[in-house]
RNA sequence: GCUGGCUUAGCUCAACUGGUAGAGCAACUGACUUGUAAUCAGUAGGUUGAGGGUUCAAGUCCUUUAGCCAGCACCA
């Protein structure tokens, strides 16, 4: 299961661009007024941004503007390009000061091409399809604003989003995976399945309801069980610090509009949006010698950042969350080992959960960082070389640093084929110089450490997010909030049976639950599917004279016989291995 | 934050161009004791997100505001 990738695909890239013309000759249609500025092809299909003055498209007028696109169809123009220099296609496209933008961006001896179909004329870089009765197949998705050249201080654009494919299947099974996403839209299952609940009176704030705290529980468990074994040490830090200490590390003039602060008694505090500062006071602490280097401490920190309103999404986006965070200080010859260590570290975590990632290299931000630019480059290039020797595939974000440092940035992709950012891997060189970490070194000089910042899963709640959509709620047997559900077939007889099984399973910790609600099998059968238990146990006549139990893995139709021994062994055996089925 | 849309019972949704809120599921009560995705009957449940306005009359129109949704911008 996954969505097609448009852009990946060179002959579905030049449809969907040649479709992204057709709706601007279809919108110029219906509105004479509109001005074009872009429309490219995304991963998801098109776009194209619009000015049509103080008119508004609105959802309702996507089926009108699709009819007319059929029409252009029909008529089965030809898409013509046509050459042009800078001059001709400035004289050309006078009336347009989008367009004329556009051209401006070009060099004075660049060839300007445009693409031609019927009435319509666009500057277009190209390629096309021969002709428009190829656009076919396609469907108009959604409206909404678009800042101008994507910048939050310029106006905004109207930008409406589409898809084409070549045959009507390809466009009816993506509509139909549309579908399904829905299905597995955390924030409908997080409710469905009682994980977590979001209250007006907190935009942004979850709150976490029983089967989200198992959930969580078990997450940070695994966390803490193999950081031990990465031979890492836990703190926790202070939620509010005084504003001062913010001031120094930087983060009061470079995040100031995320925090939430708080005065009292004339003393201002601020909230941490981030955990660096608490941990490097605790460095700080105590004295160092080089012998306790790499020196890895954990801390599952709960920050809060003022994210915009628009921004927030179930629990994907927040405004707080705990980051499953960690400073690791070493000396300088130190710094690759860890940064292999900790790129295998996540790759072992993520694999647990049937996760795969991309990896970004951020890269210096051009204004809000601090420090000089040759620490900058030098970190850059340590990154660099160590996927590189690792041999790990990575992309350059440019510019999308922290602001204290570059990093790798883990991304990763839900079953669905949709990429979230989760793990992070920072190189500081400035947090230590700012809060004047040492160490002491062989020969008793002081000595400054370097810093990696990192995290895995991001933030607990953002990974829980991924891991709901990624199970759709079905979630592995040690993670799952409910693992067993016993039922008895009649709720009278074979409900003392049934309740010893209860017993026995819930002495070994293991989280059952046993339905003896008066309703018939099919019912609490359906119920127990529908809350996504993994196992469910029944017991009737058949059973109990055997002293046996009938179990049935969710999804699937086959019963299993089986003694209450091995029913134990099999479940535990699935929790220790955190089996994915 | 910006653009557009949305907000009706615990949940999912109805209510024609304004005429005074209705259904399924869930809950509760009772009957039924049940073999792997919904047993039947009954009961109760809502100042229609909040404030203001227009109107004889507002869930429906206008306005302010909060939240949510999509995208943009911003980011774990």
């Amino acid at each position: 299961m996954g969505f097609i990738n448009i852009k990946e695909d060179e002959r579905l890239s030049v449809l969907n661009h040649s479709a992204a013309h057709v709706l601007a000759q279809a919108i110029k249609r219906i509105y004479p007024q509109a001005k074009f500025w872009v429309g490219p092809v995304i991963t998801e299909g098109f776009y194209y941004d619009v000015d049509l003055g103080d008119t508004v498209i609105s959802e309702e007028d996507l089926p009108a503007i699709e009819q007319e696109m059929r029409k252009i169809s029909k008529d089965g123009k030809y898409i013509v390009r046509k050459e042009l220099t800078k001059n001709e296609a400035l004289e050309m496209f006078k009336e347009d000061e989008y367009k004329i933008d556009l051209i401006n961006s070009f060099n004075e001896d660049e060839i300007i091409t445009c693409y031609a179909q019927g009435e319509f004329i666009d500057l277009c870089r190209g390629p096309h399809v021969e002709s428009v009765k190829e656009v076919k197949h396609f469907k108009l998705l959604k409206v909404s604003g678009a800042y101008y050249k994507g910048d939050a201080n310029n106006k905004m654009l109207q930008r409406v989003y589409g898809i084409s494919f070549e045959t009507k299947e390809d466009l009816d099974k993506h509509l139909y995976l549309l579908e399904e996403a829905k299905k597995r839209d955390h924030r409908k299952l997080g409710k469905e399945l009682d994980i977590f609940m979001i209250n007006e009176y907190g935009p942004g704030f979850p709150f976490f309801l029983n089967n989200g705290m198992i959930i969580r529980r078990e997450l940070e468990n695994f966390w803490y069980e193999e950081h031990i074994k990465e031979g890492y040490e836990f703190i926790n830090t202070p939620v509010m610090l005084d504003k001062k200490l913010w001031e120094i590390s930087g983060h009061w003039e470079n995040y100031r509009e995320n925090m939430y602060t708080s005065e009292i008694d004339k003393r201002e505090f601020a909230i941490k949006p981030m955990n660096c500062p608490g941990g490097l006071l605790v460095y700080k602490s105590k004295l160092y010698s080089y012998r306790d280097l790499p020196l890895r401490v954990g801390e599952l920190g709960h920050v809060h950042r003022h994210e915009a309103s628009g921004a927030l999404n179930g629990l994907l986006r927040v405004r707080t969350f705990t980051q499953d965070d960690a400073h690791l200080f070493m000396r300088r010859d130190q710094i690759k080992s860890e940064l292999t260590n900790l790129i295998n570290f996540i790759d072992r975590f993520y694999q647990v959960f049937g996760l795969t990632f991309d990896i970004e290299l951020s890269t210096r931000p051009l204004e809000k960082y601090i420090g000089d630019i040759e620490v900058w480059d030098e970190s850059e290039a340590i990154l660099k070389e160590v996927c590189e020797e690792s041999g790990i595939k990575y992309i350059i974000n440019e510019g999308d640093g922290a602001f204290y440092g570059p990093k790798l940035d883990f991304h990763i992709k839900d079953s669905l084929g949709r990429s979230w950012q989760c793990g992070t891997i920072q190189l500081d060189m400035f947090m230590p110089e700012r809060f004047d970490l040492t160490y002491v070194e062989e020969d008793g000089s002081k000595q400054r450490p370097i810093m990696l910042h990192r995290v895995i899963y991001g933030s607990i709640e953002r990974f829980m997010g991924i891991l709901i959509e990624h199970f759709a709620g079905a979630f592995p047997v040690w993670l799952a909030p409910v693992q067993v559900v016993v039922n008895p077939v009649n709720t009278e007889k074979h409900l003392e049976y049934a309740s010893s099984i209860y017993k026995k399973l819930m002495d070994k910790g293991i989280r059952v639950k046993l339905d003896d609600r008066n309703e018939k099998l099919g019912y609490r059968t359906r119920e127990a599917r529908m809350k996504k238990i993994p196992l469910q146990i029944v017991v009737g006549d058949n059973e109990m004279n055997e002293n046996m139990v009938n179990l049935k893995v969710l999804g699937e139709e086959k019963t299993i016989p089986m003694s209450i021994e091995e029913l134990i062994n099999y479940v535990e055996k699935l929790i220790k291995e955190k089996s994915l089925f």
